[in-house]
DNA sequence: CTAATTTCAGGGAGACTGACATGG
DNA sequence: CCCATGTCAGTCGCCCTGAAATTA
């Protein structure tokens, strides 16, 4: 990504949805480079952390925790199935469904994906003080739980 | 977008990258919707405040100073330019060049773009009193500045 | 020679739509 | 009947790479 420099148009610089967009688009770029060791990307660590949390699911259910398009669901559970990561097994009780698990491989790389996230936020958040980590935080949840309400 | 729902994985729900990415990610939606409106999107809208601002610049200029790719910035221009809402015309001093102004209607519709990105700014914002709106842009101005040095 | 500019071709990731078959 | 699920095919906007041609 260019750097947009310290003369980047003023009439965006204050406005909140374009520092929200620039700094959420260097945020990715180090998510996404600390991923590339790992060789998978967002949704994959996505789906890791929610198996390693609430369990096994299906994908829909997947879907819906992750904020992943069920569509996307499916490539990206292909991908982890693929490496041993995941297993997709059919649901006795509601033959729509697979049942999602991970497996040992899949909980190890989850726990080294969370590590990786760990120190990216380190590095995005270098220049704030703790307590203006916590009040980022706060606000942002406020936004996001505002706008999570459809 | 799907909503991430109250219950999207806790790992991620309290990790600034990933509350920035959601944030931003409402923003864009918002953001896109508004232009909708005006057939444009957001590379348009920068580059029209970059000329409004600045006033005329090459495109490596513009794609500079909004942060676009150069690549982009010729099929933004293009569509810009055949709506008649900027002019290229060659640079004269440098043949390399060229020399991209704002016509009337692209002016025009900058001032109504803007508007649009001015409401979706209440609209994003709304939970936060205007201390915290403010609280919000000073800690991602941070961000930004510090992570802009490459 | 190197460096900058414009342009094109193309890819990658994330978010999304529409459709279909199957099953609750 | 309507609805949920999994799957596939495809689009879109943004970001980025590589290369070519032109000119400084």
């Amino acid at each position: 990504m260019e750097s947009t420099g310290p003369q980047s148009p003023a009439g965006l610089r204050t406005t909140p949805s374009w520092l929200l967009n620039q700094t959420a688009s260097h945020a990715a770029r180090l998510i996404s480079e600390g991923f590339a060791a790992h060789e998978l990307r967002g949704y994959h660590y996505r789906l890791l952390a929610a198996l390693a949390e609430s369990g096994p699911a299906s994908q829909a259910d997947l879907g819906r925790r992750c904020g992943i398009d069920r569509s996307d669901v499916v490539a990206a559970i292909n991908d982890l199935a693929g490496r041993g990561l995941v297993v997709r097994a059919p649901d006795r009780a509601d033959r729509r469904r697979n049942v999602i698990s991970l497996t040992e491989a899949g909980a190890d790389e989850g726990r080294r994906m969370a590590e990786t996230v760990e120190r990216v936020q380190q590095d995005l958040l270098a220049p704030l003080t703790a307590a203006e980590r916590d009040q980022l935080t706060r606000l942002l949840t406020r936004l996001l739980e505002h706008h999570s309400r459809t």
